[in-house]
DNA sequence: CGAGCGCTTGACCGGCGTCAACACCCGTGG
DNA sequence: CCACGGGTGTTGACGCCGGTCAAGCGCTCG
């Protein structure tokens, strides 16, 4: 079960001044003075699902801006099981813990198709000193990657299988439409709320069959919430 | 169940220069002029065993740097249930959160005796901005938060009871004395570990059963590790 | 069409929760 | 000095939730 390290694919050097996403991310605040002292290049890279972006302990040069798409971090426990400790969306920043360490603390793993800046850590640091506006911005993103990581512990590794995959679910809302929400693949749930593959589906069908959710399509990754009320109450 | 809000007691204002914890602290490398632009005070607080430092979603104007004694972070789950989300130990910063949002996200208890140095959130923003000593520290401060966070979740609530129960002995070890672990009344540590306070009961005389902790005093709250292989093996 | 993968479903069992009784420690007050 | 009571921890009996093992389904891709 050794994973298997694919190649990310370099889509060359961005302008992060004309970044679509700019205003959710790290350099979102920067001004002209701010970028006309960057002389790294910021890269643009794609990675494949079930890519690995780096290993645990790894010593660490970049941190990466997610574009679009979503990554795992993942610990590998002792005999071979997989544990996710949390996973990061848009405009988080993947490796943000190098910034202090020098070194990934966890195993970062692309659930999706994936694009993210890579950005020198060396930059950061420079930047972070001389620049207000990117040290808020790395505060925001401090304080939001702890708050997920305490959501993680109070909503999805708490209370029964049953109240951890309706917290899981609602946890995955697409922001754009409320109603629809985007789930992994059973072995993955599992991983993210203690539980085992075959507990995680038995207690899908059971919130399909009582009428909580329901399927969009076959895929079994996509499914729409009829009562939202009754599933964040669910015990 | 409404918790008793117990009034904390003032012991004066400090001089950070001449603290005793100063280099494990967030004021740990600041210099003369750094000091000469604090004009706010520091003030030094002591708690007792179960009082509440604030509440959840509470407007904050202080972080508190833990001197002596362990504080639980805590997120009242809706039906009563308590959840402990991490707790925090002597250099770390109680209400680190606050500084990025202006609110704290948990309830902070006192777990023992507590002594802590209040510090103003607007100091430490006025602060952070104009000595990279202090952005430093917060730096170091924000990370070594999020890694306990994740190892909350891949070490303690991973896994079997046995495990579980483990794991969190070896976490609480004494850093002096490394044979020597504190542990929690058997309600808490069930909080932390998602378990009921029974079935932590069970496996700690179990673990003394099978000969690797044994118990130092009569409190039921130290233990002796006695094979610490065999404990962090335990699976 | 068959192979492979992911998901579902069933039968069974064990670990953990529930409920209850009891032991122990430490105040307080007779 | 002992009696009493409350808080905390331990232990037992029993039942249910979730893990284990296995069979089968449906989709995708050669």
């Amino acid at each position: 079960m050794i994973p298997i390290k694919v190649e990310s694919a370099w889509q060359g050097t961005v302008d992060c001044q004309k970044c679509g996403i700019r205003d959710m991310v790290l350099f979102a605040d920067l001004n002209h003075e701010d970028f006309a002292a960057m002389h790294t290049p910021i890269d643009d890279l794609r990675f494949p699902p079930r890519s690995t972006l780096y290993v645990e302990a790894q010593k660490a040069e970049f941190v990466m801006t997610i574009r679009s798409g979503m990554v795992k971090l993942v610990r590998n426990i002792s005999d071979g099981r997989e544990r996710i400790v949390r996973i990061l969306r848009q405009g988080d920043v993947v490796g943000l813990e190098a910034i202090a360490t020098g070194q990934y603390s966890n195993e970062a793993v692309a659930l999706t198709d994936l694009s993210v800046c890579r950005i020198p850590i060396q930059l950061i640091q420079q930047l972070s000193t001389t620049s207000p506006r990117l040290h808020k911005r790395l505060t925001t993103q401090w304080q939001s990657a702890l708050q997920s990581a305490d959501d993680w512990i109070a909503d999805l590794n708490f209370g029964s299988a049953r109240r951890r995959v309706a917290q899981l679910i609602l946890k995955m809302r697409d922001p754009l439409q409320p109603e629809i929400a985007a789930v992994f693949s059973r072995e993955d749930m599992g991983g993210m709320l203690d539980l085992k593959l075959e507990t995680v589906s038995r207690e899908i069908s059971r919130l399909i069959h009582d009428g909580l959710i329901r399927p969009v399509d076959k895929s079994n990754r996509r499914y729409e919430i009829l009562n939202i009320d009754r599933l964040s109450q669910v015990d």
